[in-house]
DNA sequence: CGACAGACATTGCGGCTGCATTGCGCGGCG
DNA sequence: CGCCGCGCAATGCAGCCGCAATGTCTGTCG
């Protein structure tokens, strides 16, 4: 882990990269606000910390710079500036956290490994078929970017025949996906609705086949 | 912004309640480990608050449990026990924060804010949709620079049809983010506040869709 | 090889469900 | 005491969906 501290004092800085250091966290080290923001463009650090009485102004200020350069970028204000007001003010100018001095260095420690933590992204399950982009936790369904406007029938049947892509669903397990058990079924209308469904994916780069006696089957247009 | 809160003792839970409400936060109130495991199910939660001394254990137990149900659910920890040791473990159990009592409301507030910027951090805290601009921190909507005059369940409406905006929200989403758990609700007045929202955003270059049997959805209008 | 039957395709229609809109009255807050 | 936000209900409306009629195709049997 690398990061990047903004602190003018010499003995805080010291001290401060030795006990990182310790824990194998590379540190540069930055004395202004001009120097850090050079800094930061290289783009090598994984959390910033950030003090705020530097020569050249408020470390607040700086924060908005990060965010447009490095969106993303964890960063933690440490300060004498302890009171609530403080903090606050912190908080609110785009901080992920904010620390008084004095603080302990385990608590930095943990800190720094809390704000590192956050999750990349959550897993959205996405299937894409030809040109079919199907969110199975949004129960979206794009073409080339541009949203599909399914009925819920139609997705409900969509949904299941891209759950299933390449292989023969049975007509049963259509028909219960898409009405449930108790609604009872006593015409064509499911095969009116896979009808429908071709029409809107005519442009996905997708075929729904039937496969006589059996059921429906989705693949990619040949 | 809906928040979970898991406190056992009622006038702590009831304080924060008042003082959250008035910041707009709908707060669903949980007294032990076991409800709160419950409600978080339902995943309409935006953060989740978590004291540490409760009947049936130790608040940080319940982390686990939840980053394995919501992963990404960002949980701030108030408690008591505010030592450097206590807030190491509790950042190394997983909390994303941890708030010694007692606090200023202002900072739990303003760490909330914090908190809750992450998952949408990539850019800024400001949704741009159409001429629309919406401020999640501020919680304020602009059109071309004219503040717009919403009730409070409008914005709460607007939030987070804003936050996924072109992803349907389903109907149940808006419901429980608009009135709570408890706030029953026999009628359509949801669908009324929409309906005053699409004339507010007449000029907005945005439209709400309503997706029949699903939900509604907020988009650039075409 | 022709004819028929069964299965799927497509499309129009009508009913019904669910959304849109508006007005009213209550209750809270100033 | 007046105002405003909100829940509620009534009315109007649109579109989804079930249904059936008709067309197309395929596989089978005489």
């Amino acid at each position: 882990m690398r990061i990047l501290l903004v602190e003018d004092e010499m003995n805080m800085a010291a001290a401060l990269t030795a006990a990182l250091s310790r824990h194998d966290i590379v540190v540069d080290h930055a004395r202004t606000l001009e120097i850090a923001e050079e800094a930061c463009r290289s783009g090598v650090h994984d959390a910033v910390l950030l003090d705020r009485k530097l020569p050249d102004g408020d470390g607040l200020s700086l924060i908005p710079v990060l965010r447009r350069e490095q969106a993303g970028l964890p960063i933690i204000v440490l300060s004498a500036l302890g009171s609530p007001d403080h903090r606050v003010a912190g908080l609110d100018h785009g901080a992920d956290d904010y620390l008084a001095k004095p603080f302990s260095t385990d608590e930095l420690l943990a800190r720094l490994r809390a704000v590192m933590r956050r999750p990349a992204q959550i897993g959205e399950s996405m299937v894409n078929v030809g040109q079919l982009r199907f969110n199975l936790t949004e129960r979206q369904a794009d073409v080339a970017g541009e949203p599909l406007d399914l009925t819920r029938r139609e997705l409900l049947a969509l949904e299941i025949l891209v759950r299933r892509a390449g292989r023969t669903v049975p007509r049963s397990a259509l028909e219960e996906a898409v009405y449930g058990y108790d609604d009872e079924i006593a015409s064509n209308s499911l095969d009116a609705h896979i009808s429908r469904l071709r029409r809107k994916l005519s442009t996905a780069g997708v075929e729904i086949h039937a496969i006589r006696g059996l059921g429906y089957l989705l693949r990619t247009a040949s």
